[in-house]
DNA sequence: AAGTCGGGGAA
DNA sequence: TTCCCAGACTT
């Protein structure tokens, strides 16, 4: 299989900006982005990130909305501070330089087995096995694997043949090469396989049920959830709140606002996160509209309404900071999609 | 083993 | 619409 892989690879491989770079930072920071985020959204995102923070350095004393403005918009939003906090942390321990094997690696927040493995293979050279989901689906069609791709006994078999396959020289290469041909050739719905260096030797493609594999069980619908978001004006400036770091979209700013549960009103609802949550009394509503997003578990309906608050000043409980904002002021801040889509509603 | 955690491109 | 993406981490 390498033979086939390695040559294939070195004719047809993609020119991606980190397969520029022998530097395992760049490395990492490109494996932590690129975790269940596509090729093509990453890039920009990989450009920037890599000018404002250059080294580990850099990255270790970011400032956090200075960290959260150059993820905003990628998603899973808390690879950015265990980023940051894997800085911090090569920087005290290892001297400023990643670890160079797969058990230092793994000891770094956010850093898993794939990451890992990632790493040691690509920027080291270290025969360290990967499977992501492009080397699942290749390795399923390519052994004939037929059951649930995420059990636990299959994954096990699957990390099996990833070692051995990473066993053989240039081991980086033979790693991107697997998910270079899922991302490319043996795809989800409609593999390629007239155009595949591994079709004579292909499980799947010899029993013809290649595009059926791996085999999933169906992933339950998101849950359906209703939130409410206020725009405040006072003296021509906008309030802006910051969610807490951890839990969904930590460390984003948005318009100030909570979940509406069920049977109220998104007034009542508005009114009373306003009051449980930043200690403002709501006067008057008036609904600008709603907004939606789909998020992996959850379904959100943002209802978005300009509120009339009492004088009083803010006292925070859940968020971690707020802001009284120019419109141009609030656009610059590490906004969600779901928080852009809010504001651009007030506009 | 199942749930949490984003956003978007492709079919 | 549905799927799923160079996953990690908690429960």
């Amino acid at each position: 299989m390498r033979g086939a892989l390695l040559r294939w690879y070195d004719r047809e491989a993609r020119d991606l900006p980190w397969r520029r770079t022998r530097d395992p930072y760049e490395i990492w920071i490109s494996e932590t982005m690129l975790q269940q985020t596509r090729v093509d959204t990453v890039i920009p995102y990989y450009e920037r990130f890599l000018e404002r923070f250059p080294t580990v350095e850099s990255l270790a004393d970011a400032d956090a909305d200075d960290l959260m403005e150059h993820w905003a918009g990628l998603g899973y939003y808390r690879r950015a501070r265990n980023l940051r906090a894997a800085a911090r942390q090569i920087v005290e321990h290892h001297h400023g330089d990643l670890p160079d094997e797969v058990d230092g690696l793994l000891s770094l927040p956010g850093v898993g087995r794939y990451t890992a493995g990632a790493v040691a293979s690509i920027a080291f050279d270290r025969p360290a096995p990967i499977v992501d989901g492009n080397v699942a689906r290749v390795f399923a069609r390519f052994f004939g694997i037929r059951q649930d791709i995420l059990a636990a006994s299959v994954q096990a078999r699957l990390w099996q043949e990833a070692e051995t396959l990473a066993r053989g020289r240039r081991p980086g290469d033979l790693n991107q090469a697997v998910m270079e041909l899922g991302a490319t050739i043996c795809t989800p719905r409609a593999p390629e396989c007239a155009r595949c260096p591994l079709e004579r030797r292909c499980n799947a493609h010899e029993a013809g049920d290649a595009a059926a594999l791996p085999f999933k069980a169906a992933r339950k619908a998101p849950k359906r959830v209703a939130a409410v978001a206020a725009r405040i004006t006072r003296n021509g400036r906008h309030l802006a709140a910051r969610r807490p770091p951890g839990g969904l979209l930590g460390g984003l700013w948005e318009l100030p606002g909570g979940e509406l549960v069920s049977g109220e009103t998104p007034e009542a609802a508005i009114s009373r996160n306003l009051r449980e949550r930043l200690g403002l009394t709501a006067k008057s509503c008036k609904t600008l509209g709603s907004v939606e997003q789909v998020f992996t578990h959850r379904h959100l309906e943002l209802h978005v309404l300009r509120v009339e608050t009492a004088g009083g000043r803010v006292r925070r409980r859940e968020y971690d900071a707020h802001r009284w904002l120019s419109e141009r002021g609030l656009n610059a801040l590490p906004l969600s999609r779901i928080a852009q889509k809010a504001i651009a509603l007030g506009r």
